[in-house]
DNA sequence: ATTAGATTGTGAAAAGTTTCACAATTGGAA
DNA sequence: TTCCAATTGTGAAACTTTTCACAATCTAAT
């Protein structure tokens, strides 16, 4: 269960975001056909992601939409709440703290921290935004599980440094540098200007 | 040269940020060596990559930083500007509006859309917020490159429907949603709430 | 001129991911 | 009960991407 990829991951991200309306439709079974044709891929491609973590349908008749879901939530980790940090409280990292659909799946902002004395002491959405000088210390008094990195280039491996001190397991990193953390913390990279410039080559290339 | 993965691409991407870095400090050469350390890959990927596109580097020597900086924004349409309109101006709409690293690198955002009484008429750095029902209009008039599209997700076929009949190249998605659009039309998903799961499912297995 | 050291470009091997195809089940109809 | 239609689970095949490994080439030093 270990050599799972993270594309796999991401599609069963996808199913569970399905089941959840199909749960909300009332609809009882799902068949890896009608979840393929939803993701984008194919039946085969469901039923082998599904296949590394156990056997969750019946032959002949297709998944149990909640208990399908209740199974993806579970190998998500998504059945616990995460207590989130947002460090850099700009464009994006204001974004990330006002973006209602985090909450929804248990990944909750509890603070949100900045080093411009124009951000800071501003409430976003409930969440107050302290000076940056204080983060290794709230961390030590409340350990969180993720931080999400929004700040300018130069400042996001300091950030990194004192959330991994802090015991954060996970970062979100916006800031486009290639982070240095021990590996007891994960790192998933976000680079918008990437994204834009993949779109770049698609167009001139059909 | 049709057939280059995405991943290739991304990875050029990343290489050209580090190389533009590496012009400011007035480095002559690189090798694929440290490319591939600032980029996390190895030096045979660096190679590879760039062999699809032909042969930049000089045995022995490394690569002419600011030839292949150049020869990078050449593969990958940068040398040309791409005019942006924005759908939606909420939290993710105004941070990409007010997110200045695209510019830079010739993406520009030349209006926003919304259907918010409030939003409309206001000003993003410059950018007018104008109702979506002008969109269409809007694009008849003035042509688009690129679309980026950061509604609710009841929104969001709609809107990729206006922006393809109006002759928009490409579409940088943030609604959790599989757009429908002609094959002209180049989708590009971007879900964070599906980031923020992977890091879930990653903190649970090492 | 020769040699030594660095580093590219690239075929071939290895590793990883997706698709195929079919036996194994299941529920329902006859 | 028996048969039929639907659909899963999965080994094997096909395809894709990454890594390996080494000849080819370049500069600089002697």
């Amino acid at each position: 269960m270990s050599k799972v990829s993270e594309s796999t991951i991401r599609r069963l991200s996808l199913y569970l975001r399905f089941l959840e309306e199909f749960e909300e439709q009332g609809m009882a079974t799902v068949s890896s056909e009608a979840l393929a044709k939803l993701g984008g891929t194919t039946s085969a491609q469901v039923r082998k992601d599904l296949s590394f973590f156990g056997s969750f349908g019946k032959r002949g008749l297709g998944y149990s939409v909640s208990e399908l879901a209740a199974t993806l939530r579970d190998i998500l980790g998504l059945e616990e709440s995460y207590g989130v940090v947002v460090v850099g409280a700009g464009k994006m990292g204001s974004a990330m703290v006002l973006y209602g659909g985090f909450a929804q799946r248990g990944f909750v902002v509890k603070a949100a921290y900045d080093i411009d004395p124009d951000a800071v002491g501003r409430r976003l959405d409930g969440v107050e935004v302290r000076h940056a000088d204080r983060l290794a210390g709230d961390l030590a008094k409340h350990p969180m599980d993720i931080g999400v990195i929004a700040t300018p280039p130069d400042a996001a491996q300091e950030v990194a440094d004192q959330l991994s001190a802090g015991g954060i397991k996970a970062i979100l990193n916006f800031a486009p540098v290639r982070l240095a953390v021990p590996d007891t913390v994960v790192v998933k990279n976000v680079n918008l200007a990437l994204e834009l410039e993949a779109l770049s080559y698609a167009i001139r290339n059909q």
